[in-house]
RNA sequence: GGGUGGUUAGCUCAGCUGGUAGAGCAUCGCCCUUACAAGGCGAGGGUCACAGGUUCAAUCCCUGUACCACCCA
């Protein structure tokens, strides 16, 4: 940083006396478009001299010094030289106290001939002398500087040179520190744009999802700036506007059409060298992609469209010029402003797992087909560190990328790459990359896949005819159970799923599908379809039932999940619709053009729901007993019910089959009297008692210690709950309906604590010798 | 400096209009049981960032603080 003594004019003096005041830069070459000199209002030193001028070094010229609060007293002499052409921050300096600017460099950045000085408004000014002194002219930038620097030397004007650390801006192109430049660009008057765009959002013709965004486009929207719409690029659309030898400008769609337009003759005309910014052309893509500007059916059909998908940085530069171009330049039939969609839905940005955007200066970049098809190392580490900007950063990041995927990344295919999409696309502005998540996402596409395979193989009849699995109409099957609890899952599933989708929540619509398909139709259904299907003396109308039920809740589940998962639903459908009883058309038919399923609630089943909730709670019971004693799956476990009553009783009796196949139980005996039963394993289903023998499998010491475990797990829940129903202003302030559900729970709660403990004595008594 | 979003299990994230927390992955047992070992069955794991406030009751509403991220100046 250099400082640099500038004489006062007419005799002025500093107040301690001096006839200069002192600057400083960075950029002293810059001194030669310097137009003014700035301190600050407050600045006692500085009072007398506010509205009096220095003659600038070098040039001579008489600039003013004016008060503005730009210039910080704090810091180094208080004055600041105030170059508007060269300087953001003098810029506005000068727009405020109507400073001349006079731009002192050519575009490649070296000296000009001679300075080339407008009026605060850009006018031209051509009563300023913006000659530069001949010495540097056409010199390039650093040279001058050096060479003014030596100059403000020699005349006893330089103060004193100081470090100083500062950020310098380079280009990313050019490798060279950008210079500002003072140019004439094309504008567009963004304020009178916005107005109706603002309006648009206000009054809700267009919705953000999630809302929250509509702050964000706001705040751009009401603070909007005019926007400059020249680019100084070789690419793009050249800007439509043609000068003629005095630089006056005509704008029209083409040169021919300026002619004639401003009856121009054949004097020459020269196109502005500049394109129009890719934001510009962008933001008439809702209509100049329908023909525009023909009034064409494609136009009318899609304008406006309903649905725009983007990311939440470019809501400004897109969304928002796309709404205000539109409401422009696009009228309805009434002619009122068109909007160019109803519905923007905002997604998060997707940065990797360390929560960093993605970059390829960075080496973080993951390219969706890698994660599709899979990639080796070898191939990864070419495309992450070939053909780098900065190649010095290619062995961080190969070693980085060697540890993160020693083996590459494996093939995970396009469905489970976007069901991860769609379960990771929440409301968070952020969405972290998780690889774990794609792989549990894939092998869910396995699983529906092997689902899907099983159903075929029991319900696939040699000649695949349908009539087997009562496609064709025919009424001789019957339902099970089991069916008529997995139809009335379905139906839930589709409400849940098409709400979530409705509200453009695509992770919730996931997590639905997923449990629906996992954890209800493959971990339940599934299993209790086998012992119907596999009875060789069963009911054959209870098969065909099962058959049926099997694939028709099947073809629905993948027309459900069809939007999530495209590819491997159509392929299985195409195998498994013929069965659910739909013709397909020879020349192919798709599940792209089916219905999407909605829920029938004449189909919920209460009483199916019910009873495989117990079935559900009995079979986990056993398998919790089998699960904490190590007891070999394989080995078929008698067991007892005692405690039960008759609807406990009915279940067992309906239910037998299923208990013993999906629990593996050898035998199950009803007691009336719990006191029969031998020395046994507890577990619970409401009141209803799950008795596994003890003997030969079951350490007495384990037994009791599982049962304190138990007993302590609810006796903790249930003195919180006592003390709460026991807290008056809970009994006496909450609603009656939540008092009713706590008293119910604590009195649960309390009959399984007395169960256990009796059990836990039981057993400490029998095992004594 | 101004604004916005975030902070929940070891990790990545859900949690609707307040009623004491869920998933995937990871971890620990037992299993190659004829759809699936990229699997099955079971288990463990959270004073919901911190401090106040409102309320009978707060992960949720209000205020403040800390930290992280982004936008603007």
């Amino acid at each position: 940083m250099w400082h640099l003594r500038y004489p006062l004019a007419n005799g002025a003096k500093t107040a301690d006396g001096k006839d200069y005041i002192v600057v400083a830069t960075t950029r002293p070459e810059t001194m030669l478009g310097d137009t003014g000199v700035a301190v600050n209002p407050e600045d006692p030193r500085y009072q007398n001299l506010i509205g009096q001028h220095v003659l600038l070094p070098l040039v001579g010229r008489l600039i003013p010094i004016v008060a503005d609060d730009y210039a910080d007293m704090a810091k180094g002499t208080g004055c600041v030289k105030i170059t508007p052409a060269h300087d953001f921050n003098d810029y506005e300096v000068g727009q405020r106290h109507n400073l001349p600017m006079i731009n002192i460099l050519t575009t490649n950045a070296d000296i000009r001939q001679s300075g080339e000085c407008v009026n605060s408004d850009g006018s031209d000014n051509s009563e300023l002398d913006a000659s530069l002194p001949e010495k540097y002219r056409g010199m390039e930038r650093f040279a001058a500087r050096r060479e003014i620097v030596a100059d403000f030397d020699e005349l006893g004007l330089l103060e004193s040179i100081e470090e100083n650390d500062m950020t310098v801006p380079y280009g990313d192109r050019g490798g060279v520190v950008i210079e500002p430049l003072l140019t004439n660009q094309w504008y567009v008057d963004a304020k009178k744009l916005a107005g109706p765009a603002i309006e648009a959002v206000e009054d809700g013709r267009i919705k953000f999802v999630p809302q929250q965004y509509e702050n964000m486009y706001f705040s751009w929207m009401r603070n909007i700036q005019d926007w400059c719409i020249s680019r100084q690029l070789w690419w793009g659309h050249q800007i439509p506007a043609w000068y003629d030898d005095a630089g006056k400008a005509y704008v029209g769609k083409s040169e021919a059409d300026v002619r004639e337009k401003y009856s121009l003759g054949d004097i020459a005309l020269k196109q502005d060298d500049d394109v129009l910014d890719t934001w510009f052309s962008s933001a008439l893509w809702t209509f100049g992609t329908q023909g525009w500007p023909e009034q064409t059916e494609r136009l009318k059909t899609f304008h406006p469209t309903d649905v725009l998908v983007t990311g939440f940085d470019i809501i400004f530069f897109w969304v928002a010029r796309m709404v205000m171009m539109s409401m422009h330049l696009i009228k309805d039939e009434n002619g009122q402003p068109e909007v160019p969609f109803k519905t923007v839905y905002v997604t998060g940005l997707i940065r990797d797992e360390q929560g960093q955007k993605m970059s390829k200066s960075k080496g973080n970049v993951l390219d969706p087909l890698d994660m599709i098809d899979g990639i080796d190392i070898e191939a990864l580490l070419e495309k992450r560190t070939g053909n780098m900007m900065q190649p010095q950063l290619a062995q961080k990041i190969a070693s980085r990328t060697r540890k993160q995927f020693p083996d590459g990344i494996e093939p995970h295919g396009s469905d489970a790459l976007r069901f991860t999409l769609c379960a990771l696309a929440s409301t968070g502005r952020d969405i972290n990359w998780d690889m774990k998540r794609l792989e549990g996402y894939r092998n869910f596409c396995n699983k529906i896949w092997n689902a899907s395979r099983y159903v075929l193989m029991n319900a696939q009849n040699e000649d695949g005819s349908n009539k087997e699995c009562g496609q064709d109409n025919s009424t001789d099957y019957r339902l099970s159970l089991a069916d008529r609890w997995i139809i009335s899952r379905l139906q839930q599933a589709e409400i849940d799923v098409t709400a979530a989708i409705d509200s453009y929540r695509f992770d919730l619509a996931a997590q639905a599908l997923y449990d629906f398909v996992w954890n209800e139709y493959c971990d339940w259904y599934l299993e209790l379809s086998k012992p119907v299907l596999w009875d060789e003396s069963g009911d054959p109308l209870l098969q065909k039932g099962t058959r049926r039920t099997l694939v028709r809740v099947l073809e629905a589940t993948l027309r459900l999940a069809h939007p999530m998962l495209p590819f491997i639903t159509e392929e299985i459908w195409q195998t498994i619709a013929p069965l659910a009883g739909i013709e397909l058309n020879p020349a192919g038919d798709t599940i792209m053009l089916q219905p999407f399923p909605v829920a029938d609630n004449s189909k919920v089943d209460e009483d199916a729901l019910a009873d495989i909730e117990w079935l559900k709670a009995v079979i986990v019971g056993v398998r919790t007993i089998r699960g904490e004693m190590n007891i070999s799956p394989a080995k078929a476990l008698p067991i007892y019910m005692a405690h039960g009553d008759s609807t406990d009783k009915r279940r067992l009796d309906e239910n037998r089959q299923f208990l013993s196949k999906l629990a593996s139980l050898e035998s199950i005996t009803w007691l009336d009297n719990a006191s029969d039963a031998p020395m046994c394993a507890t577990a619970l289903a409401g009141d209803l008692e799950i008795l596994v023998p003890m003997a030969g499998l079951i350490d007495v010491d384990a037994e009791l210690a599982r049962l304190n475990r138990e007993i302590d797990k609810i006796d903790i829940e249930a003195k919180k709950l006592a003390g709460k129903l026991t807290n008056a202003k809970f009994v006496d302030n909450a609603p009656a309906e939540v008092v009713a559900k706590e008293r119910q729970k604590l009195a649960d709660f309390e009959s399984s604590l007395t169960q256990l403990k009796e059990k836990h004595s039981a057993i400490s008594e029998m095992a004594k010798p």
